[in-house]
DNA sequence: TGTACATCAGTGAACGCGCGTTCACTGATGTAC
DNA sequence: TGTACATCAGTGAACGCGCGTTCACTGATGTAC
């Protein structure tokens, strides 16, 4: 039995239930079976189990992204918008983890982007450039691009997480859908005057 | 001395300093000056004093927005976004009460909305159907187009609240003008087919 | 094959801390007569 | 004008609670000889 691996799965259910605030080793503990202070074994305190957990949330979002299979750059990006939703109505906890809550491993803009400390941003990105290069998406700063498209979506979720949206899974969703559009029409065309 | 008054001054700025978490009736009746047991004099516990501060938050929210004093729709709706960055920016604490925190007072989408609970949002909507009128953006629900501009404000707000913008203020808030422009430009034309 | 010993995951009591809230109180102020 | 009394903001000690972390420990397991 891999009581570090339990630990960290106790850890993101404790943060699904209880969010960072109760965050406790005592709970996560007895989550995992075992008493408080066995969790010094495996972390040297709760700080390090929280980081441990948002870097395993950062793992789990890398690979849904990594798991679109779409070739058209658009629909990519479409898709990843979704997956993002998707992600925060059902993995609240680890999206938490990652876009939220400050582990200390969190990505900040432009510097860790523009390094390429993100996979899921580089791939945008990388879909961006070629929506461009094709001629379907207007020129200007790829990374600024994600940087809007992510914060479009990125606020629809926040608004849902803090109980903002009164509304069922599906009809959410599909408001995300039209957000999406929304942003990809807005960096289709050059610019109108006012 | 209006110690009702001072305590919820205190409340807001202990808020800003430690967040909802951290809040509480030792820190804030310290910084008012009394003691914990005196806060009971003004309110009957924790909880209520944490929503008269979200009252109050919103209140002073209400504010900015009607300060406003551009007529042209779209101008206003540009200085409302600059507007919100701004209250994320000077006012987190107040910020976060009125779109951030479960204060008990927060609104929801669409049923507050549509009943005209916020006053903000039903501004922004008067404005969008203006505009629409005026033939300067498309048709639509003029709501739901109000929160995709809202969302994508919240979400720059949010990434900037929770640290991953590593940005000066001026360069942030010029970036924010940059989003507005890309919802707006969202919402002018028909949609383009892929 | 048997024994001594090192390793190490987990235990259980205890620490000091800050929390929200209770309780019975103090003491200044204003008012009724 | 003087006195008795009601009001009420604020006090201070105490409560029970959950927290992260410390400390010295137990007891099973594997390995060296």
């Amino acid at each position: 039995m891999d009581t570090r691996r339990k630990l960290l799965d106790c850890a993101i259910d404790e943060l699904e239930r209880s969010g960072v605030a109760a965050f406790s080793l005592r709970s996560v503990s007895a989550a995992a079976g075992i008493t408080p202070m066995a969790v010094y074994r495996h972390f040297p305190n709760k700080q390090e189990l929280l980081e441990a957990a948002g870097r395993e949330a950062f793992d789990t979002w890398k690979q849904r992204v990594e798991s679109i299979r779409t070739t058209d750059p658009l629909d990519w990006l479409r898709q990843a918008g979704r997956l993002y939703m998707q992600f925060a109505l059902d993995e609240p906890a680890r999206f938490d983890a990652c876009f939220v809550m400050r582990t200390g491993v969190e990505r900040r803009f432009p510097r860790d982007f523009r390094a390429g400390k993100s996979p899921a941003v580089a791939m945008m990105s990388e879909r961006v450039v070629a929506a461009q290069a094709a001629g379907r998406l207007a020129a200007g700063d790829a990374l600024e691009m994600v940087m809007i498209f992510w914060a479009q979506l990125h606020g629809l979720a926040m608004l849902q997480r803090t109980g903002r949206m009164a509304m069922s899974r599906a009809a959410f969703l599909a408001l995300a859908g039209r957000a999406i559009e929304h942003s990809i029409a807005g960096f289709r065309g050059k610019k109108a005057t006012t």
